[in-house]
DNA sequence: TTTCGTGCAAATTATTTGCACTCCC
DNA sequence: GGGAGTGCAAATAATTTGCACGAAA
């Protein structure tokens, strides 16, 4: 938890093993694992599957965005103004969650493509 | 293609599978993905992955948000207006795809819990 | 003949599960 | 002792890949 707080980054489970079997030479990635799911079930950290294939993990549950860069990778967060998406067709539905992905080219990747 | 088009839900790949082998006992789920891959390479056919575990895919390309009822499984439709979405953290960033993913639960579950 | 779409089966990979072990009350 | 947290190794499951076959051009 300390780690995800403090390196504000999304890492996968597999970074987050990878990071801290350096100091906990004795973890596996099954305690990662089990872990990241009490702190999910405690709505303390939110799955962020902007990819596919794996699950990254975002200790800030307030409400924001998530930009993926296409070619650093990097993900950036974003304010999100979730009131002003005009959301009529959803009148009596009880919304739980919600998330928002965007991917394209970061500033600093356009900047050095020119 | 088809398919996709006509049947608007969201199938996963294997639900597709399951359908079409019924008209077309040679199928074979590889090609159920070759093809997928090549609709979304052209751009046709979008990937929703509002579920971790599995893609879905649509053919509506169209800006629009995905509602998962995590009572009944129904993907909904809504409409959203992303230009209403404040970005200015984005200002200088390049945009290619958005998705807007909301889960709780639907107006007819809820209906049916009262 | 060469190319392309197809399909089987094996490989890949993130995640889950079964089970055994240890630490602490 | 008993429960909880841990960790290994095997299982799971969606998707990808290697390869071979057959039709079409």
């Amino acid at each position: 938890m300390e780690y995800l707080v403090t390196k504000r980054s999304h890492p996968t489970a597999d970074e987050i093993y990878s990071s801290l079997v350096k100091e906990m030479p004795t973890l596996s990635r099954t305690t990662v694992y089990n872990t990241l799911n009490i702190l999910i079930g405690a709505n303390i950290v939110r799955v962020v599957t902007i990819e596919e294939h794996e699950a990254r993990y975002d200790a800030d549950i307030t409400d924001h965005g998530h930009f993926k860069c296409e070619r650093c990778g990097t993900i950036y967060d974003f304010r999100i103004d979730t009131d002003a998406i005009r959301t009529e067709e959803l009148k009596n539905f009880k919304i739980n969650e919600k998330d928002v992905y965007y991917r394209g080219i970061c500033a600093k990747c356009l900047g050095n493509i020119e």
